[in-house]
Parts: structure tokens; C-alpha cells; sequence
DNA sequence: GTAACTGCAAAATATTTGCATCCTT
DNA sequence: AAGGATGCAAATATTTTGCAGTTAC
């Protein structure tokens, strides 16, 4: 883990901090999408709140995390499963919420459906948020 | 358009009051989605913003207008187009927001699309952001 | 050594709650 | 008259900016 973490980090030319080791660690080992209140919760405020804004926006600018869309309008991340970089995002997967635990997870291996706009519209990208029951939450149900 | 307003206050058993007419009457002429802070500004401040955060709460809850998904993590609201009511509703088209103007539509004519899940993962609603240009700026480039 | 990163203070923005008063029905 | 709607004050949450000190390379 350590060692995906320096590698990551050296891939996107991203220098080696505790805030980003930490922050990566985090990402890594939960799975879902993390908003700034969530990881500065995580952290134990091991880390001032700007500098997790911060890192967020570095990261997200290098390729490192997404945005991910939330129906509660919070802001949340997500790490970049394939080779985003730049401001070029292709996190063109769908998202889940589960309604009971609120968490938000990737769904990597689906596509984004083709959608169809009016004409006159041009569509650049489509962004689709699933809500419902993750597997974690449904057995227990 | 009066009319229109208050038969639609009517219709949901909403008393009629100034602040709800007025923000009745954005949306109807509008005919995009709107944020509490936008509002705010298009009433020049005739309204707290405490109540038009309260209308807009009470509106969501009648059925009047349904929470637009925005990739800016800001709450907008858009007027129902079906017979939503009570807490249950089904405006289940797309939305589509503008890179230019930043305004966000419904297409109502649309109908989110199927999407698979992973097997254990039970999906109830699908919401569908489409970004791009829409007709008006569209033209202008 | 230098540029980048971080912490602290503070400001700007967004949202919620309690309470007293006013208005709709 | 009664319950609901509104305004005001204030608390909470979220995000951004400036600056000075520190760290990674």
C-alpha cells in the first residue's frame, strides 16, 4: 500500500507530504467517495481543513481523484481508476449512492449510457448517479 | 401566469402567500432550475433568505418543484412537470447543464435510461446529468 | 536554495434553528 | 380564532484567500 501510494504520487510528478500519503491511504483503503469533512474526520485533524481542500484540488488537477457527483450537494472525491491526468477526466463510469450508509462508490466497470438530447443541444458528457441499496446494506435488510 | 400560480397553490393546498407567488412566478417564466441564492437576487431581497429557503423546502415536499442535480454541488430547484405529491416523486428525465450560461434544464422529454448494476447492488432511482452546450449558446459560438 | 506545501487567521458563502409577529383561511 | 408563514437574530457548516513559516527536492 505504502508503496502504491510513492508510486502514484511520482507517476503524477507530485511531491511526497504527509497531508497526500495520508489523504491517498485513505482513498485507498475505503473505496468510496470522501468528501473534506469526512477525511478531515478520518485524519483525527492531524491536518488544517484548507489543506485538505487543497490537496483535493491538487490531486483532482494532476489526474489523481475525480469529482463525484451527490444528490445532497457535497461535494465528494473519488480516486481516478484509469489514466486521468491534466484536466483531462475520462471517469466515464457510473456512480453509486447507497441511500442507508450514504456512501458513494465507483461502479468501474459500467459505461455511461448513450443519451439522447434534443437537437440543439450539443451533450459533452453525461454523469449518472445510481441511488438505492449497496450489497453491504441490503443484507442486512 | 397568475392564474396558472394560483391554481397550481390550489392544487397543492398551499396557502397564498407573497413570497410563494413571487417564487412561483421565476420558475414559470425562468424555465430553468434555480439555487436559493439566485432567487434571492431575482426577488431583489423583497424575501429573507430564511424564507426562501423554508418556501423551497415546503415546495419540494407538496410536489411543486424537485431538487436538480448539479455538478457545482449547488441545490437547485426546477418545477415539477408531472403529478408529483407528497414526498414522492418521479421526474425522471434528464438534466441537462449548460458549460456557458451554467443554466440547468429538464428534458422532459427524455426518460433516464436503463443502467446495470452489479449483481447485490439494488438500484431505485437513476438521476442523469447531461453537460454541454445548450440551444442559445450554442449559437452564439 | 527555491519552489511548493502547510498552518493559521479571517472572510465569504451556504444552510439551519428558535422565537416573536403577522397573515391566510 | 388558530395554525401557518415570515422576518430577524444567531448558530453552524462549507469553501476560499492571504500571508508567513516550513519542507521536499
Amino acid at each position: 500500500m505504502e508503496d502504491q501510494i510513492l508510486r502514484l504520487l511520482q507517476k503524477k510528478q507530485l511531491r511526497n507530504t504527509p497531508a497526500r500519503r495520508a489523504l491517498l491511504d485513505i482513498f485507498l483503503s475505503k473505496g468510496y467517495a470522501l468528501s473534506q469533512g469526512e477525511l478531515e474526520a478520518l485524519t483525527e485533524d492531524s491536518f488544517d481543513r484548507v489543506t485538505i481542500y487543497r490537496t483535493l484540488k491538487t490531486f483532482e488537477e494532476a489526474g489523481v481523484v475525480h469529482e463525484v457527483l451527490d444528490n445532497q450537494s457535497r461535494v465528494k472525491y473519488s480516486l481516478c481508476q484509469d489514466g486521468c491526468g491534466g484536466r483531462h477526466h475520462h471517469d466515464n463510469h457510473l456512480h453509486f449512492k447507497c441511500e442507508q450508509c450514504e456512501h458513494t462508490y465507483c461502479l468501474p466497470n459500467t459505461l455511461s449510457p448513450r443519451v439522447e438530447v434534443p437537437a440543439n443541444y450539443e451533450a459533452r458528457q453525461v454523469q449518472v448517479l445510481v441511488t438505492g441499496l449497496c450489497e453491504h446494506c441490503r443484507e442486512e435488510a
